[in-house]
Formats: C-alpha cells, sequence, structure tokens
DNA sequence: TCTCTTTGGTTAACATGTTAATTAATTGTG
DNA sequence: CACAATTAATTAACATGTTAACCAAAGAGA
C-alpha cells in the first residue's frame, strides 16, 4: 500500500514507479538479453542498429541514419568510422548535395548481418515467448502512443 | 502493408518497429521534455536520479543506490565524487561493514530538490494530461510485467 | 589462525550521450 | 551576383555506459 502515491513532500512520485524509470528498465531488461550474443560478435548495441538499418536501406545519409537509430549525429560520426576502419561499411559524398554523407554496407557488413540475425532474432522470440507476441504488439502500439501525445505538446520550452 | 512482418530475409523484424527501439525512442521522447529543466540546473539525468533517490532514503550504500537508479556502480562512483564536490552529497564508510560506502544529502542537497522538484512534477503532470493518468499507470503495469516476463528467463546466458 | 572464496568499490579503457562551437556547402534575398 | 541565413557534418569537452582488472574487507572451512 502507497506504493502509487506522493509522499515525499516535494511534489514528486517515488522514484520507483515513475515513466521515466520504468522506461528506462524495462529497456535495460530487454537488452540485457541481447548483450551476450553483441559482445561475443563486438558488437555495441548502437554499431548494431546502424549496421540492420544499413541492410534495409541501400544509402542513407548521416541524419537520416541518426534519426532511424534514435543515435545523435555526433555519436553516428564517430560510429561510422568505427565501422568503416572494421569493412563493414563504406562512406561517400553525395553528389548533388556535397555535405551530405552517404553510408552504405560493404559485402562484408552483409555478411555480419546474415551471420549474427539468426542468434538475435532468436533472443527475440526468447522474449516474445516469456511475454506473448500480442502483448508485445499491443506495448508497441502504447508506447507509440504515448511518443505521439508527448510530441503533440510542441518543442520542450527551453527556459533560458 | 507489410508493416508488421519480417520481410528483410534474415529473421529480423523491421528496425523500426522493434521492442528495444521502441521503448529506446519513447524513453528519449519522454526525457527530452525534462531535460532543459536538469539542464538548466546544471543537474545531468543520473545524477538527479541519484539525488532524488538518497531524498527518500536517509542513508544507503552504493549497491543499493546503484541498483534502485538504474546506474552502474562505476558510474555511481564518479557521479558521487562530483556530487560531493558540488557539497549536495557526503559520504562515509559504514561502520558495521567498512566496504561500505554509505550516501547522504546534504542540507544544500536537500535545498536543490526543494528548489526543482515543483518544475520537475509539472513537466510530469503536463505528459500526464497530454497522455492520460490512468493510461500512464496502466503502461507501468505493463512495463514491470515485461520485466518480470523477461527475468523470468533466467540469468541471460553467456556465450563463452 | 590461515587460506580460499566471495563481496563492495574503485580504477581503467574505450564507446556513446549530450551540448556547444565550428566548418563547409546550400539556400534565400536583395 | 553578393551576402546573410540555413543546413549537414565534424570536432571538442565532459558525463555516463560497459566491460574487465584490481583491491580491500568480510565470510567460510580446515
Amino acid at each position: 500500500m502507497g506504493e502509487h502515491s506522493d509522499t515525499d513532500g516535494f511534489g514528486l512520485a517515488e522514484t520507483g514507479r515513475s515513466l521515466p524509470m520504468t522506461l528506462l528498465k524495462s529497456r535495460e531488461t530487454v537488452m540485457d538479453r541481447f548483450r551476450p550474443l553483441l559482445r561475443e560478435n563486438a558488437f555495441t548495441e548502437q554499431q548494431w542498429r546502424v549496421l540492420r538499418i544499413l541492410n534495409e536501406c541501400s544509402a542513407v545519409d548521416s541524419t537520416q541514419l541518426a534519426l532511424r537509430a534514435n543515435i545523435l549525429v555526433p555519436s553516428l560520426t564517430r560510429i561510422l568510422r568505427s565501422l568503416e576502419a572494421r569493412s563493414l561499411v563504406t562512406t561517400r559524398k553525395d553528389d548533388a548535395d556535397k555535405r551530405r554523407v552517404l553510408a552504405s554496407l560493404t559485402h562484408e557488413g552483409t555478411l555480419a548481418i546474415r551471420r549474427v540475425s539468426p542468434s538475435s532474432h532468436a533472443v527475440y522470440r526468447e522474449i516474445e515467448s516469456a511475454f506473448g507476441q500480442e502483448r508485445i504488439e499491443n506495448l508497441i502500439d502504447e508506447l507509440e502512443a504515448l511518443i505521439a501525445a508527448v510530441n503533440t505538446l510542441g518543442e520542450p520550452h527551453d527556459p533560458s
């Protein structure tokens, strides 16, 4: 009892049951299942996301890639550099707009995706079987609705 | 159509609608509402979480604090050092077990909590009003159920 | 008591998150 | 065309994430 109320006297709900904390914890719990596999293949979460997205798009510029992978552009710069050093990715300037950097998978990168994907999907199925495929779909729908709702609030107001 | 199916030929769902990606994106979307406030007060998310938890507990050891704040112990070591340098937190060794480090808020730390909490709560209410208080409660319940379900899978199997 | 093991924290090394400053290319406007 | 404003990326600086190595204190057993 009392687990859901605002009892600290300063207008904040308990730290244990806030939306940001629960989102963080659930994500960490899920990612912990994938981490051993990624580590075994010497990929970080972010590198793996970039590779998977490049596998779906023949060539994407950094801004789009960062948007889809939920990675900030400065981080992406470093990630692309390291993936390029490992010959998994190539980058080139866009001829039509020489500011843009277009990234693509190399053949080696494609092979890496094919090599790791089956195990990755197995982990995903393991989670699905534990929680229920339809329940996960509903959860994703609700999370996307949350994102949409928060985005209706307009740009975060900078107090400066 | 085809938005929910496995169409890349390698056994992976689309990157855009996976559970880890959606959890990441929803958390980032929510946190973006808090970030301006935190920046204004020169706190990181993590520092703020630590302060709020310390405000609920008179004295906690690093392991418990890290667990509650969802922060890894090595990160916490650095965070406590910087909060201590700002005179917001004090640490001391536990007399009963001299390995343990007990952290507490200073008076200044308590004042910082009181100063920032009202705005933080206002942001939370803004999100609640956009998505619905009960809907958020249900979402949190479902996320906690997900965490519980994933944890029934046992420790992540290290492939080494 | 003397080891062996376990546990709580710290340190180190590298990768990413976060913001601000900077550079180069493009666009808009007079 | 010139020039200011905008945009795409990079770089820099500091904080945290992540893993491994390490150290000191506590516990367990012979």
